[in-house]
DNA sequence: TCTGGGGTCCTAGGACCC
DNA sequence: TCTGGGGTCCTAGGACCC
């Protein structure tokens, strides 16, 4: 996009992220970079040893990134009706029962990046199958401004001679692991039984993985899928002694924090220090509040404590910081209803015990059990 | 060699409750 | 005096993804 908007950077390698010589990594680049071996999340430094000197290095100037990347959801909302943002490049969408209407898969799909071209003049590559670990693969498999449909029956083939290290979450870690049981390829993974993967990688990762293989995976698109947290953190250029500057760091951390609550109408209950210490240990400190806030004071507050108790204990004393930050999670579970309060105003009177499971069962029926756990909580 | 920032999900132990 | 089993919450850390 960046080569987009300069005409001048195209045909060169164009690197977006951190400053050259300094502190990070590259968040994304432009093909002519990859040449040389760069990619995401490659030190920036790395980076700098392997590409030309005509490279250009751009910093990220994200709140242009999201006006396109609405633009792009837009133009998606008019090809289907349910769109799943997953990040800011990136989406599914639930096509299913559309070939009367659009017509071939392939037509879906072209439709999709024609779709983008005339919003915001992007060429995008797409992939489309019958669930989404499908759909993600085959748009991998080409790019860029690649077209890829994988129907049920050519999965297998698909799949088989794939690297292990393309299924979703299988990492710098999980990798290895089976690899050291001589598996290369999703084919050698599909021929391991259930209870191996399970030994080897845990129940959930094992049974993701042996489910993947088999070319299973979810295949829900949901809209409006509500975050689940809320953090800033910064990583200093150089490491950090003194206490004054980082609690400077954690003010605005909170402003930042609350700030993005309110306007995204959220109030957490759980604040979150993070701390990375010199060289490169990081730790995280939390605290429960009693009630959800989205106040800046107050959350940094929560992690100014959290610090100086850390800072008190004999790990964390005398250690230069690389990086702070601090996190908002923990959203009220219900609105605050008002036969809500009246029921738990009802709960908390000392009545028999058979109107008190008439009223528990009422409220049940209404708001479901995590509802009431919590309204008891707060009133014992 | 040096490892951002913003997220999600999983694990595991201990507290606490019934 | 010795003691279960299930469930949820809290906390810390870790793996992974874009």
């Amino acid at each position: 996009m960046e080569q987009r908007d300069h005409p001048a950077w195209r045909g060169l390698p164009v690197v977006v992220g951190a400053a050259p010589g300094g502190r990070g990594v590259v968040a994304t680049c432009s093909y002519e970079a990859r040449r040389y071996g760069v990619h995401s999340a490659m030190p920036i430094t790395d980076a700098t040893r392997r590409l030309p000197p005509q490279t250009i290095y751009v910093r990220p100037d994200m709140a242009h990134y999201t006006a396109v990347s609405r633009q792009i959801m837009r133009a998606l909302a008019d090809i289907a009706p349910v769109v799943e943002p997953v990040s800011i490049d990136e989406a599914y969408l639930d096509v299913s029962g559309m070939q009367r209407l659009v017509g071939s898969p392939e037509q879906i799909g072209r439709r999709t990046k024609a779709a983008i071209w005339d919003a915001v003049g992007l060429t995008a590559s797409v992939g489309i199958g019958p669930n989404r670990l499908i759909a993600k693969l085959a748009s991998d498999s080409r790019k860029p401004d690649g077209l890829t449909v994988i129907a049920q029956g050519g999965i297998p083939a698909f799949l088989d001679p794939m690297p292990l290290t393309v299924l979703r979450g299988v990492g710098a870690k999980t990798a290895p692991r089976l690899q050291r049981l001589g598996l290369k390829t999703i084919g050698d993974v599909r021929r391991v039984p259930p209870d191996t993967l399970r030994r080897v990688l845990g129940a959930q990762v094992g049974a993701r993985v042996y489910q993947q293989a088999r070319g299973l995976a979810n295949d829900r698109i949901e809209p409006d899928t509500d975050r689940k947290s809320i953090s800033k953190e910064h990583t200093f250029a150089e490491d950090v002694a003194d206490v004054a500057v980082l609690r400077d760091t954690l003010r605005w951390g909170a402003q930042e924090v609350g700030y993005l609550a309110r306007h995204t109408g959220h109030a957490g209950s759980v604040v979150t220090l993070k701390i990375r210490l010199c060289p490169f240990e990081t730790h995280t400190r939390s605290r429960t509040l009693r009630a959800a806030t989205a106040d800046d004071r107050e959350i940094f507050r929560s992690a100014w404590d959290l610090l100086q108790a850390g800072l008190q204990a004999e790990r964390w004393a005398n250690r230069a910081v690389r990086l702070i930050g601090v996190g908002l999670s923990g959203w009220t579970a219900t609105p605050t209803q008002p036969d809500l309060l009246a029921a738990e105003a009802t709960l908390v009177q000392p009545r028999g015990q058979q109107r008190l499971n008439q009223t528990i069962d009422a409220i049940r029926d209404r708001f479901g059990q995590r509802t009431i756990r919590r309204g008891l909580h707060r009133h014992e």
